[in-house]
DNA sequence: CTCCTAAGGTCTCAAACTGAGACTATTGGT
DNA sequence: ACCAATAGTCTCAGTTTGAGACCTTAGGAG
């Protein structure tokens, strides 16, 4: 199929854009690998973010739609996020008060990347699981 | 701009897939997100799938190229990645045997997605420092 | 002989990070 | 006087990670 040669072809491209990468130097502050990639390819952000791509939502919204996140780690990443520019925070003064957080447009073109490694996600998941299933076994196998 | 018309036509994709994913439950063993996504969204699985992006590497070839890694962590990446069948394994009988390291074609399919994330992350590198910058004074004024 | 080196790991221990859940503040309702 | 609701924060225990010592195997140097 073509899809390997193209494949191939961004294949090189990333590694012409890693190269790039490397000269510059991986110091952790100029990096955009280690900067970005680090942050929104921790374990919460892209659960957090995917939660806020239909509309703003409030903090307890968010805590029971994004699954097994705790307080503490929802509120540390939506700080990180707000920090970032990706997300912005909205206090409303009703009592008690409620805090919604929407996607700004940045948060927002982060969508399309995002939705393009979740639908691989989606559409490779059987493969991976009967791989992970293929691969145990064969473990289990050597092991006795 | 249509930017962003696009933007929030991708946002209610992203809505409805986040949608469907919650009613399948997030039982662990069913849901791609949380299967796929916290595997390769995790600290070192993109950096070490792109170091692999143009030619298969050997270990100590990608613990150089790795910024930071351990070797601890790049054989536990590594592993992972082969269990989830991203990655195969050659080991070559010299003294002392050496062992390559290669994208399978279920990696190579990987490698766009996550082109789409590192040059949305390059593209808005210096938005979000400057966000970050700005964040960070707002804070320390707050303070004292 | 004996020692040194290479490659690709594994193992151990300390340090960093994360999760569970108790606790806080504010104010309207009963 | 007391309870409920929201959005956190705080503490402590448990988990994960990083740094680096150690292991294996065979060829080459001395």
């Amino acid at each position: 199929m073509a899809d390997v040669a193209e494949a191939i072809l961004r294949s090189s491209a990333i590694a012409a854009q890693f190269g790039i990468w490397e000269e510059r130097d991986f110091d952790a502050g100029r990096c955009p690998m280690r900067n970005v990639l680090d942050r929104i390819g921790d374990k919460w952000t892209m659960l957090v973010l995917m939660a806020l791509a239909g509309e703003p939502r409030r903090f307890g919204v968010l805590l029971r739609m994004v699954p097994d996140i705790s307080k503490r780690m929802l509120t540390q990443t939506l700080r990180l996020l707000e920090r970032d520019g990706l997300v912005t925070r909205h206090v409303f003064a009703t009592t008690p008060p409620s805090v919604e957080y929407r996607l700004s447009p940045l948060g927002l073109s982060a969508l399309e990347p995002l939705h393009a490694l979740a639908q691989w996600a989606d559409a490779n998941f059987a493969t991976i699981r009967a791989s992970r299933a293929r691969y145990d076994d064969g473990l289990a196998r050597t092991d006795p």
